[in-house]
DNA sequence: TAGTGGTCTAGACCACAGA
DNA sequence: CTGTGGTCTAGACCACTAG
């Protein structure tokens, strides 16, 4: 029972720690200590109510914060959860998502959500060096790991250098198709990551609520010639994913 | 005037949109059109509140989602300001901060919290391959961008190889300090980088809400005999960082 | 259908920034 | 000092998940 000092306003315990970081402090040494294992789901924001006789608002604040930290995410109005650990991406190698997620001990999967020609917005044309308006392939993925949902991706890919791709079984390695069928082997990856806050259209395919917070990885592969091999929007949800890079200087 | 329908409950236009969205649309393209400039500040609250007619926590939610975009940013108990725009970090590049703000036609500054010597914790000790305990020099810096704080940073240098390193002037490059005055000059790099949020004790140094969004970057820097020169912690505002990352195939 | 999170209202007081 | 954001309360109804 924290001290209940007064009955209105902000009264506070004598540690001027506000309520709601109180209680993310109580949670996430739950998580620390293991009493809640990654998956397991939290009680529900009425039940951690009359717990803790506090308001909702209070509860969900600091349930917000927790998954800011990337300690917890939510199923849609289904309940909060611990995440699990994150993986790790290493843009240097060249090694796919389908790779590198079993190297961990992690189970990967792919969907195809969506294969279609669009034509090339200005900023889009300008990266494969074609006019605005070229048709160009547009592959809309959804990739998991331990069935759950980490991100979705955009690929886009000049239909002059890989035609027919939509005839491709796209639910494993695109970077192999292109180089198995195509002859397209990229030489130079160029990667932008920024965090983000996941929006609409993207969330409801990843089941989250708009504005959770995301990583945004944009890839783009480059083969011998110069030619754009893949250009690829990844949003990531940011607690899935850890970036490391290993660097040598060559004499 | 956005159709009021009802009176309870959630109404909604016919367009289906939370109405935090909406208000987060509306301001977000007044940002993107240029009607608010960056650094330029938003109405307070009590504003927007009489302006739209909606209660003041539905106002907030609208704010939280930009922020979580990356589009604004609070100055505590001052108000809300639109974000500049965020400088590029290439870990494959070895200048410093100065060096590359500056390309970037921005501003830096480098302040220096502290400088300490600590008993090294078991993973520090770890890294440097050093017994737990052993002492390190931790310099605690803060480095800003056009006058706005932007990232803190941790250092830890071994004083076996850097002995007298406080009595440098630190608010300027670090690793110049190292190789000029002590020979040490890191031949590798081990970059790690994760979202996360700043915990209490960063965001206090930073002047913002504990919880506000930021991405971690851990850089290792290795001498040519394998030592660590230096093991550093950067907790960045997520807004105020893009990584950039160019990779050849080596032949 | 029962229970969950999602959205929203209309207040309140507190702590701090800034003039 | 005034005004700002920060925290908190105590309700309400909605939209969806899951049994």
């Amino acid at each position: 029972m924290p001290s209940a000092i007064s009955l209105l306003g902000v009264p506070r315990g004598e540690d001027d720690r506000p309520q709601y970081l109180a209680l993310r402090d109580q949670i996430a040494s739950a998580i620390d200590l293991g009493k809640l294992s990654p998956g397991a789901r939290l009680p529900s924001e009425r039940q951690l109510q009359t717990d803790t006789g506090t308001a909702r608002g209070t509860i969900r604040e600091a349930l917000f914060q927790l998954e800011a930290e990337g300690l917890i995410y939510r199923r849609d109005r289904s309940g909060w959860y611990v995440s699990p650990p994150p993986v790790t991406y290493d843009p240097t190698r060249w090694a796919g998502f389908m790779t590198y997620v079993v190297e961990q001990q992690r189970v990967p999967a792919t969907e195809t959500l969506s294969i279609e020609s669009v034509a090339a917005p200005s900023a889009v044309a300008d990266i494969f060096r074609r006019a605005p308006g070229t048709p160009m392939h547009c592959v809309t993925r959804r990739r998991s790991i331990d069935g759950r949902a980490v991100l979705i991706e955009r690929i886009m890919v000049d239909p002059v250098l890989a035609p027919g791709l939509a005839e491709h079984d796209l639910n494993g390695s695109l970077t192999q198709i292109l180089s198995t069928h195509y002859g397209l082997q990229a030489v130079r990856n160029r990667v932008d990551m920024r965090p983000c806050a996941l929006t609409t259209s993207v969330a409801e395919m990843l089941g989250v609520k708009p504005g959770t917070p995301g990583l945004l990885v944009v890839r783009t592969s480059f083969a011998e010639n110069g030619a754009v091999v893949e250009y690829d929007h990844e949003y990531w949800r940011h607690d899935a994913i850890r970036v490391h890079v290993d660097l040598q200087v060559r004499p």
